[in-house]
RNA sequence: CGGGGUGUAGCGUAGCCCGGUCAUCGCGCCUGCUUUGGGAGCAGGAGGUCGCAGGUUCGAAUCCUGCCACCCCGACCA
């Protein structure tokens, strides 16, 4: 259908076309499908090379920062979500529960049916986060200061029974990686949360070239049992906004709730001070909106499975012959300087065809390498990021690419620097406010009194949500744009997914 | 859970108001030949319980009832 209804500059105008995007080219660009299981997507291969590669960088540098990996089960106790009320209510709500074992054949012949008499005594919550069942396996773990700081991480998927899902932003089950950690000192826990939340900003802008703000959460915006959350928020083409990952300071909540206390050098017993963080597929959706544009996909060369692909052009097997010998050599002098290079020489399909799939599929660089390339000695360079063209010396390929995935990566990511500087914008008045916020989008820059009221007032008028209470940035005083009391600093508004 | 919409071949669709050679068209798929530097052309071919179950009727994709699924908008959320 309509493959070109896409991101970029149409989607900034026409963000009703989203979905539609979505459907259509991400399918076509072989990321993930609707599974037919209710809000649930399959990955397909493309796209789960992607992921991969995702978790191998983030996983790289978890253990850069001393952290471990662990698996917690994937069924929940029901009881266990009763101990911490804050958590349970954010999440009681979006539950898939387990009440039964066993199925067996009706009786009247009409198909399998649950066994009523496989009725679990408890029911089982099927994860929506791991908190409870790991704060309860941490209590068995940890009696001394001597078992302290644990650090561990755990890469599984979850599932939220959500109201509205969407794909990879919101699926009913998605994967991601949860961090939890223990420490006996809240500072420790603090610095712990706001270094994996520098973790995540590092990752998102240096792999995925994708800009993030840094900043805390409001209350209101808070994870379920959080004393503070980290988070990073990144814009979309659409002028939306996205929570790109958290990082959440616990407290001693969890601790108090599962019991797990230690005793302290000092010989005096004490709860332990908890963090947790995640990432999820949900990136897959932010790398996806930020960058792609009307042709489909746009990859950073540090995160796509394939960096460079070569197509032969060429009349009869004799030609492909010698092209492929050619081709041979390139692939292994890449491979030699560490560039991810594919040979496409599928006599499937033709090379007009390849062009644009591989252009729907996000490739940084392509090849082409026909008889006239042979003849001179050159091959055709193209680059996604420009769609721009142009013919080089076969000797000259292996720098040159090396030179032009740096400069993509680079440019990828300054034009969303760029497109998020253009869109955010600092208002004064409520009534600017409201006006940017329906006709431009985009982050919005204002002061706010601090109280919740306020914020929800603001949400309910405007659709718009506090993204974040920024780190960075001028911390002016001021006051608040709706009530005039007075505001420590500007705070970053928007409509978020 | 509220409001709106849609279910016809692998995908996208026409037909439904007004029941009767209406199962349409495009993409894709298969075979053959010609093609191959930006999604090839021609010829031939395969493929459909018209979401499911009832009902009305001589006759239902079309009308009625119930159910199911999916999509969009809200509330909720990584």
């Amino acid at each position: 259908m309509c493959q070109t209804v896409g991101m970029g500059k149409n989607l900034t105008t026409r963000s009703e076309d989203y979905s539609k995007w979505y459907n259509e080219l991400v399918v076509k660009a072989d990321l993930a499908e609707n599974s037919g299981v209710r809000g649930s997507m399959v990955i397909k291969p493309y796209g789960y090379a992607i992921w991969e590669k995702m978790q191998a960088e983030l996983d790289r540098m978890f253990k850069e920062t001393g952290h471990k990996n662990a698996y917690f089960p994937l069924f929940i106790p029901k009881s266990y979500f009763s101990k911490e009320a804050s958590h349970v209510d954010g999440f009681a709500k979006e539950c898939a529960v387990v009440t039964h074992y066993r199925l067996k054949n009706a009786e009247d012949g009409s198909g399998i049916v649950v066994d009523p008499d496989a009725k679990l005594e408890e029911e089982l919550i099927v994860r929506p986060t791991s908190e409870t069942i790991i704060w309860d396996t941490y209590r068995k773990w940890i009696q001394s200061y001597r078992d302290l700081p644990i650090l561990v991480n755990q890469w599984a998927n979850v599932v939220r029974w959500e109201m509205r899902t969407r794909l990879f932003l919101r699926t009913a089950e998605f994967l991601w990686q949860e961090g939890h950690t223990a420490h006996a000192t809240e500072a420790e826990a603090l610095a712990e949360a706001e270094q994996m939340m520098n973790v995540y900003a590092e990752f998102v802008e240096n792999f995925m070239a994708v800009p993030v703000i840094k900043g805390t959460k409001t209350e209101s915006e808070r994870f379920a049992g959080a004393l503070e959350t980290y988070c990073i928020e990144a814009l979309m083409q659409d002028g939306k906004a996205l929570q790109a990952g958290t990082s959440h300071f616990l407290g001693q909540n969890f601790a108090k709730a599962f019991d797990v206390k230690f005793t302290s050098k000092e010989g005096k017993l004490d709860y332990v001070w908890a963090t947790s963080w995640g990432v999820s597929t949900r990136l897959m959706g932010a790398l996806v909106m930020t960058h792609s544009d009307d042709n489909g996909l746009v990859l950073p060369p540090n995160l796509a499975p394939d960096q460079v692909v070569i197509v032969p052009i060429y009349r009869g097997e004799e030609q492909l012959a010698e092209i492929s010998e050619v081709a041979q050599q390139l692939m292994t002098d890449l491979r030699a300087a560490g560039v991810r290079v594919h040979y496409d020489d599928r006599d499937t399909h033709k090379p007009g065809w390849k062009f644009n799939e591989y252009e729907l599929k996000g490739v940084p660089l392509r090849i082409g390498i026909g008889p006239k390339d042979l003849e001179k000695g050159t091959v055709e360079l193209a680059r996604r990021d420009t769609l721009t063209k142009s013919f080089i010396e076969m000797g000259d390929v292996v720098s040159t690419v090396t030179g032009l995935l740096e400069e993509i990566q680079e440019n990828l990511f300054k034009k969303a620097v760029d497109f998020r500087t253009e869109n955010t914008t600092e208002v004064a008045t409520y009534d600017e406010f409201k006006e940017v916020i329906k006709n431009k989008g985009g982050f919005v820059s204002a002061h706010w009194d601090g109280t919740n009221e306020t914020e929800e007032k603001i949400k309910k008028e405007t659709k718009a949500t506090i993204r974040c209470i920024p780190f960075e940035g001028s911390k002016e005083e001021g006051s608040c744009m709706v009530t005039g009391k007075p505001s420590k600093q500007r705070v970053l508004f928007a409509r978020a997914y």
